[in-house]
DNA sequence: CCTGAAATCCACTATTG
DNA sequence: CAATAGTGGATTTCAGG
């Protein structure tokens, strides 16, 4: 169920990093019931083993410039593995677009984009149909209201079995 | 452009903190060639706005237990606004939702959830539909690849006007 | 793998420009 | 508003169990 390298001290460690990347190592040691030298080294090892891959301060950023934020569902013609990663190098050039996940079903590609109006998601709208990569369809959805802003995942299923 | 209570210095705060949420104060100070008291007193002014709403450590979910994630697009029968409401209020009390956006289009909502299995994820798809908030269907996507992990907004639209 | 102490280094405040 | 300097406290290393 758990990872044998991965204990319950790491998980609670990770739980409150989640939700506040800049305690001090000294009142998280005290959160999970470790010295503070003890406490570090664990977060020194979770970082190197790549179990945390970043701390990131979350901003309001329709406080900050205009956006517009697009949920786009690309679908792709011919699959040729190939054309993904042409297309996968692009969308990694584009600042605009902050998240891509591939996924199953009837599309191919979930795009997060944010732009300032519809206008300019429209130019690249166009762009990533036109550059011959071989998408075929956008459908695209504006975000309208964050109703549950991610703030972590939980790390230990609650769901129990039946 | 940018709003008044905004310079360019703030931004290179933010701009740096969403990459590193971690990074000290003195060492913030450098980067965007202030005073580490000057510094910390706009990181603190930005805290206190709420243009930075968190700090959170971003954790390599899959190595830590099976996760299986699902975008889920939601639709609702009868628009009663009220209806909304409940379904919020239910969304919000379920840890497995872990972001929830309501989106213009042909889908009132997009979820992203966590689960053990698909078994998991028909048990909650199912909660949902059944729950009487008006969810008339759901359509949903697994994710097979984070190409491109969200890692920060650009607070300065690069894109030029024609 | 932990604790505890010692030595840095940093956050934060007061003061001043 | 920003810089400088001081002090209380935190981070980090290391010795030892």
């Amino acid at each position: 169920m758990l990872p044998k390298d991965i204990d319950r001290t790491d998980l609670r460690i990770l739980n409150v990093l989640q939700q506040d990347a800049r305690i001090t190592n000294q009142a998280l040691a005290d959160r999970v019931a470790l010295s503070p030298s003890a406490c570090l080294r664990r977060v020194r090892d979770l970082e190197a083993r790549g179990l945390i891959t970043g701390y990131r301060a979350q901003v309001a950023v329709d406080r900050i410039r205009t956006a517009t934020i697009v949920l786009a569902q690309v679908t792709f013609g011919r699959h040729a593995l190939d054309s993904f990663g042409e297309f996968d190098r692009r969308i990694l050039d584009m600042p605009e677009i902050v998240e891509a996940c591939r996924i199953s079903g009837a599309h191919d590609y979930m795009l997060r984009v944010i732009v300032n109006d519809v206008h300019e998601w429209k130019d690249i709208a166009r762009m990533l149909l036109g550059g011959d990569y071989g998408v075929e369809r956008i459908v695209s959805h504006f975000l309208m209201d964050e109703v549950k802003p991610f703030s972590g995942y939980p790390l230990t299923s609650s769901r129990r079995k039946a």
